[in-house]
DNA sequence: CTTGAGTCTCCCCTAAGGGGAGGCCGTAAC
DNA sequence: GTTACGGCCTCCCCTTAGGGGAGACTCAAG
């Protein structure tokens, strides 16, 4: 009467690979009517296809094999049934926010590293004169090495978080170029905000320019800064104090990066 | 001058397990700086914590050991980076959307199973008489036995989708049960839509009724079917044609449920 | 000298099957 | 009669990113 389909059937019925049949026989979420004792050969009823559809729609939304055994357990039971659904949900959930995340979070580093290409391909590297608009920057003052000025982004960055639209700056307050005991500040770009412990909010201001993009390791500046003050004094300008170096490219978020190709506009205002 | 840490300190600082950082070890992509040749003791120098960090980062963005491994093969270059992170960002996408349907049907799931606990709580099965409103339906006429109106749901559902606002009825034209030959409606309420094929748009009219909800399996529904008929013929009523099954409650998208605790309101309009 | 902490290698385990080897069975073609 | 083919079986290894633990060795301190 009740007719019986060899694995191979079934599994075309069903849509589940003969791999996957014989896995939830093992299983036990999924067990052929009859096994024929001799050869081992699994026979499934065919009412047994709505089970294998049950099992192919819990697996799809997510359900592992084990939760499925237990869903199965209690077939007609629905106590339960609801606490796993809503269960399976909210970590369904928790995975999108957490993905979301990441894919947020790719996009900024995505973004940031074609700005820096794009950057890179159209800066001339020659000594230019320009306008420079005012711009209102938080600013940590410091004072020891410039490769400390990390630790200062860092605290700007701590506080003033989404405030920042643009890139890390230094404000060079000595004259003179100074290894050991440099008197710097570490400033960023920001939209506003307020004074906060040792951070201040002020204006930058505007002005002519006098600048040059260093392309290079941060220790090969000095070059491109005797090229600019040589410039100054050809063209009988006089430089105002502080001097700026704009970060365009460094380490990455992620990536050292090359340090042959970090970009590191300096700006000198001159009258 | 530089000083090495042993695998224990070189974890703590980089905040990878021991096991971690051997399997790293293991793949290539974070070598320790020496391995004592007697001993097969690892030592990682400071500076090795960064690359660590970097390996956590991608780690964290979702890229395998493989990927890593292949991304920092060009530490410096990042000509292939950005290909990278733009399929790697297409992938995470993808996997957001995914987990959204499964979220969206999971949340359907759940709303019904609850919709229908509600409604199991709520039931006095009893005769009631009340009265009913008019009701929009698609309805697809079909001949033969009444458990082939599966079919008829489906096809509904497969022109009207989203339309559909309410629970799947049946129309039985009938006079009387028939077994095999019967003269039914597949029918659901919509919101609106045009006839189609051999689906039918109309208004079921409103009236007053008797009515009954009966609860377990489709093939005990005869006996709720003569309680109600004893009831009309006792009141003096004259039933009009044609009776409405209405399926609150059957077998689900995913579980076929307990079919002892299928609910199934008759209604038969009276005058 | 001993002890405890740190480290090593080696082996097994995860979830959900995929891939393939080698063997058994029945049928159809030659 | 035989051979080829197709369907089925079991058994074993493979995948990720490490976790758990056993047994052995090393290092520093008491």
């Amino acid at each position: 009467m009740r007719k019986l389909l060899s694995i191979g059937d079934f599994s075309k019925a069903s849509q589940l690979t003969l791999k996957t049949l014989r896995f939830y026989h093992e299983k036990g979420i999924l067990v052929p009517e009859r096994v024929e004792a001799g050869t081992g050969y699994r026979f499934y009823s065919a009412s047994q296809i709505e089970r294998a559809n049950v099992i192919r729609q819990l697996r799809d939304l997510g359900f592992s094999v084990r939760e499925i055994q237990d869903l199965l357990q209690f077939a007609g039971d629905e106590h339960d049934i609801v606490a796993e659904l809503e269960s399976k949900h909210a970590e369904v959930k928790r995975r999108v926010a957490d993905d979301r995340r990441t894919q947020q979070r790719l996009a900024t580093i995505i973004t940031q590293v074609k700005e820096e290409r794009a950057l890179m391909a159209d800066t001339t590297f020659e000594i230019e004169e320009k306008d420079i608009e005012p711009v209102l920057v938080a600013a940590k003052r410091m004072r020891g090495k410039y490769s400390d000025c990390g630790q200062g982004f860092k605290a700007i960055g701590k506080r003033f978080g989404f405030k920042i639209n643009g890139k890390p700056m230094l404000l060079c307050h000595d004259g003179e170029y100074k290894e050991d005991d440099a008197d710097f500040s570490a400033c960023m770009p920001v939209s506003g905000g307020a004074n906060h412990d040792d951070i201040e909010v002020y204006e930058l201001p505007a002005g002519k320019a006098v600048t040059l993009v260093h392309k290079g390791p941060y220790d090969t500046l000095r070059v491109s800064y005797e090229k600019l003050l040589a410039h100054i004094a050809s063209e009988g300008y006089s430089a105002k104090s502080p001097s700026r170096e704009v970060y365009l490219k460094g380490p990455g978020m992620i990536f050292q990066g090359n340090p042959n190709n970090y970009l590191t506009e300096i700006q000198f205002l001159v009258e």
